[in-house]
DNA sequence: TTGAAAGCGCTAACAC
DNA sequence: GTGTTAGCGCTTTCAA
């Protein structure tokens, strides 16, 4: 166990004073041994472990090292998807004994910008955004040719090279929409926000694609805010000719369509059919376990992570890697929401 | 050769050239303007704006000043009720401008105890933690009395001086007991893990008050981990004279009961009365909406956040506080798996 | 292979 | 009020 003696902390000086060996020499074997020979490395890492000397990050960043930290930036926390997102980055970047600067933007693009100015002000040796803005301020772009690697979750910033994971919308919501199809439903309706973001773009690209190969018409119900949710379904399933079936594009959607539904007496599935977009904690516990498609919020962290640290490690070395693009799949989970007779055998939570 | 700075930061120099003043008062301008005329400090501003001028926190902490930066220890951010406090912190840290960094403990002490040591090692301005480890060891009394303001959450330490803030376990436990007893409920069994920690033994406590109180006996069903949740419950609930009541100690094992009881056909509330301590997402929606007693995470992180940055603010005036203890309340929120009839009439999810 | 010297950008302490 | 000086602990540069 590392111990730091807190009230004078021991400095390379006093090191190189036990070992009898000069500053830089301790300097050297701190940083890979090169250029010392065994005998004197042998002594200068006794001397270390003797006085429980660390190195002074702060001296090294001053000196234009990068810090052994990594910035993140997610819209918030209080989101499971997000927050397990988090947990997987930290995890990973505590393996590589990196600290994680963590920040939320809470969905704000100009909170996201400015976030962004402070971590790398701090020399963050690498960033991870599920980014709000959509496209690349110069300042972004000066960022990453400053040499700092970034990499861009679950979303994209256009025009800008940074390394990206994202997750087979697309077929994730082809797949949603074809099952309901299957069911025998004609009128399915799809309804969610934040219409402008990547993700949710290709989930309704994914919901048009499935309709109108099956010949049917479209109704895309895109609203503000997700609480215009419940304003916007009460309206539409209480007028005239209700869609018979729903696709919900995230998990919010989701949960709030449950609530909305149960405050509104709509019984699942005979009333209406539904698919989220986004598995939910407790799915299968719930009055009508809900169909949906999943998502590894864990598998999205770990891997941009994981991709962070490779850029991290490259970045050492002066040959420039292509940019990287990983599309993680998706799996329709059937449970019966969607008029599936399946039974439940989920014992446990999934695992995360 | 030149040196090849790709960003060319603008350092306090550079401000004091543009200004046509002396390095030292561009730094009395940044760091609050004392003694600097305001004709003087007008300028210096504006060449500051002019230049985009962002001090080099690494330079200022070699310099032996603290870190704009908190550290947060989390047992995990996969658990909504620690990403949410999580949250909270960091809410709260960015509103004083700071930013947070946070580690995960994997609820493991030692991890723990090494994390702290890192985040020390930064010269972080102060410390929250939900901590693993129970006493306090010599080497965080050391930090503690280094200076650094330490503020521990829903659990504490002994033997160390940090500020607490902690939730009404007891008296959230007797009111759910309470409850169940007064449905009419004998014989109620009260299950948990994690048993070792203070919040888990308090409401152990609560529980066995509100039983002893009543004149009736205790069932204490302790388990190893939520593993063995589902295993002792198939036992324990098709033995002989199984409890009509359960009382879960925490949302990990209510939520794990639920899948359990599910997969053994016995249905809330008719076949087993419940009261779970801890709200969980989507209780409302459930098959059998379960009543909890609700603790606020968000009230959690948030306090204690506030409570650290009035130590960070107190701690650079000489004057010491004394030790800081609060207690937050906890609300039971009746649904029906207690045997209740009421309605669910949430239409939202809580706000967070 | 080793060492001495020169700062990185900032601020405490002391001049003026 | 304002400026000058002297490092904080480390690594880059260059000399030995």
């Amino acid at each position: 166990m590392p111990k730091v003696n807190v009230s004078k902390r021991v400095t390379i000086s006093d090191v190189a004073r036990e070992a009898g060996v000069a500053q830089m020499t301790v300097s050297r074997v701190v940083n890979g041994g090169n250029y010392v020979s065994a005998g004197v490395q042998k002594r200068v890492r006794e001397a270390i472990e003797k006085l429980g000397y660390q190195p002074n990050e702060a001296a090294r960043i001053l000196k234009g090292q990068k810090a052994r930290i990594i910035g993140l930036i997610v819209p918030t926390l209080a989101d499971a998807f997000f927050s397990a997102c988090a947990n997987s980055v930290q995890d990973v970047a505590a393996r590589h004994d990196y600290m994680t600067l963590i920040q939320t933007s809470s969905s704000r693009a100009e909170v996201e910008t400015s976030e962004i100015d402070m971590m790398v002000s701090r020399n963050v040796a690498g960033l991870i955004l599920i980014p709000m803005e959509q496209k690349a301020s110069p300042r972004l772009a000066e960022v990453q040719a400053s040499g700092v690697p970034i990499v861009t979750l679950d979303r994209v910033i256009k025009g800008l090279n940074a390394n990206e994971v994202l997750v087979e919308n697309v077929q994730g919501a082809e797949d949603a929409v074809r099952h309901l199809i299957w069911h025998g439903h004609k009128k399915i309706a799809c309804l969610g926000y934040d219409t402008e973001l990547l993700p949710i773009q290709e989930r309704i690209e994914g919901y048009t694609h499935a309709m109108k190969e099956a010949g049917l018409q479209t109704y895309v119900w895109k609203v503000e805010s997700s609480k215009a949710i419940a304003p916007l379904l009460q309206r539409k399933l209480q007028g005239p000719q209700p869609p018979t079936a729903l696709f919900t594009l995230n998990n919010v959607t989701t949960i709030q369509t449950l609530h909305t539904l149960q405050a509104l007496g709509i019984r699942l599935p005979k009333d209406l059919a539904m698919v989220g977009f986004d598995d939910i904690d407790l799915a299968s516990l719930l009055t009508v376990p809900i169909t949906v498609v999943r998502q590894s919020a864990h598998e999205l962290g770990r891997t941009g992570a994981k991709l962070l640290f490779d850029m991290i490690r490259a970045s050492a070395s002066p040959k420039d890697a292509p940019k990287t693009r990983l599309v993680l799949p998706t799996e329709l989970v059937l449970r019966n929401s969607c008029g599936c007779k399946t039974p439940i055998t989920e014992l446990a939570p999934k695992s995360h």
